[in-house]
DNA sequence: ATAAAAATAAACCGATCGGTTTACTTTTGC
DNA sequence: GCAAAAGTAAACCGATCGGTTTATTTTTAT
C-alpha cells in the first residue's frame, strides 16, 4: 500500500476504477438494485480487491456519493471562476449547467436524492451524505445570492433551489427540450427579490 | 372469486389489506429493499394468498402505485369540489395541501418519483404508471390555470409542477416548516402569468 | 533476483430473494 | 350440511444477495 500512485483528494487509480463503474450502475439502476457480483464485474476488479478497498457496499456507496460530489463541485467551480460573469449570469450557469444533466436521457434524478429515499432511516452515514450535498448546493446558491446584494439572500437561494429540484425531479419523466423557458423563470423569481422586500 | 365483498373500484378487502401494508413499507424503505415475506407478515396474509391476487412483486408495486394515486386524487378533487374557492385559492390548496405530506418525518418523497428512480428502464409498466401519475398531476394544475384565464395555461401548470416537485424532493431532506412562504411564491409565478404574455 | 505487496479467479458461506407447492383449516353459498 | 372456494402455515425451490476464504499469479521496490 506505500507507494500506489494517488490520483486526487487521496483516491487511488483502482479505487477510482472502482467508484466510477459502480457511480454508472448506481446512476443507471438503483443501489439495492445493483450487486456488487455486476460492479466488480463492470469494473474488472476482483471482489477481494473491490473489498481491501471497500469493507461493505454501504462505504463503497459512500464513496461513490462523494465521487458525485466531486464531479458536481469541479462543474459548478469552473462556472464561480469566470470572471467576465456577473453574479446574475453565475446563477443563471448554474441551471444551464444543470439542464445539460437532465436533458441526457440515462438521468434518473440526482443521486443524492435518490440515495436518500433509499436509505433514509436506514444509513445514517450516508444520509447525511445525501444532506450534506444539498446543503453545499443552498450554500452555493446563498453565496450567490449574497453577491447579488439582494435583500434576503437565504431566501432567494432556498427558492432557486427549489426550482432546480423541481426541473430534476420532472427531467426524469418528461423527455424533451423543456417546455418553459427556465432561464425566464429564474430570472423572474430573481427579480422579486431586488424589488421588494422578501 | 365470485362473491368477495367489493370494497371500491374493484379492489377487494384482503387485496386492499395487501396493498395497504405494501405502500407503507415502500413508502418507508423503497421497492427493492422491501421483501415480499415482510409485506405478507405486516398484511397478515399467507404468501399464498398474496400471490394468488398479484401474481408478481411488480405487479403488487403497480397495485400499491394505483392505490397511491387513487389516494391524491381523492384528496384533490375534494380541493376542487368546494365551491366557495376561486381558481387561485384553489391551486394555493394544492400547495398547502402538498406541505401537509412534506412536513411528515416519514415522507421520502413522492412514491412515484422513487418507484421512476428504482425502474426506469427495468420494468415498463411501473414505468408508464409513474409517468401517468405526473400527467395527472400536470393536468390538474392546467385545468385549474385554463380556470384563472391566463395566457399560457400549460406553461403555468408546468411552472407550479416545477415548484410542487422541487418542495418535495426538498423536503427529505430539510425537516422544518418552510423555510420560505410558499404560498407567496406561487402567487408571484401566477402573478407573471396574469400580467404579462408568456 | 527476490521477497513482499497487490492483484486475480473461483469456490464457498449463510441469509435472503421472489416465487411454488403441499397439506390442512376456515368461510361461504346453496 | 356439504362441497367448493378461499384462507393459513410452512416447507421447499433455484438464484442471488453481501461478504469471506483459498490458492495462485502479477507487480513492484530494493
Amino acid at each position: 500500500m506505500c507507494s500506489e500512485t494517488v490520483i486526487s483528494k487521496g483516491i487511488t487509480a483502482k479505487q477510482l476504477q472502482i467508484v466510477r463503474a459502480a457511480y454508472d450502475l448506481f446512476k443507471e439502476n438503483g443501489f439495492y438494485a445493483t450487486g456488487v457480483d455486476l460492479i466488480m464485474r463492470r469494473a474488472q476488479v476482483s471482489k477481494r480487491t473491490m473489498y481491501s478497498y471497500f469493507v461493505t457496499k454501504n462505504q463503497l456507496i459512500l464513496a461513490v456519493l462523494g465521487h458525485y460530489r466531486n464531479n458536481c463541485q469541479d462543474e459548478i467551480n469552473q462556472i464561480l471562476q469566470r470572471p467576465e460573469l456577473s453574479s446574475q449570469d453565475k446563477i443563471l450557469a448554474v441551471f444551464e449547467n444543470a439542464e445539460k444533466w437532465f436533458v441526457d436521457t440515462k438521468f434518473h434524478g440526482c443521486l443524492a436524492v435518490n440515495a436518500m429515499a433509499e436509505f433514509a432511516g436506514k444509513d445514517e452515514a450516508i444520509e447525511q451524505a445525501c444532506h450534506q450535498f444539498k446543503v453545499w448546493e443552498l450554500d452555493v446558491l446563498r453565496s450567490l445570492c449574497t453577491e447579488l446584494g439582494v435583500q434576503n439572500s437565504a431566501k432567494l437561494a432556498y427558492k432557486l433551489l427549489i426550482l432546480l429540484e423541481g426541473m430534476g425531479a420532472i427531467a426524469q419523466f418528461v423527455k424533451q427540450p423543456c417546455l418553459i423557458d427556465i432561464k425566464q423563470l429564474v430570472l423572474q423569481v430573481m427579480d422579486s427579490h431586488t424589488m421588494e422586500q422578501n
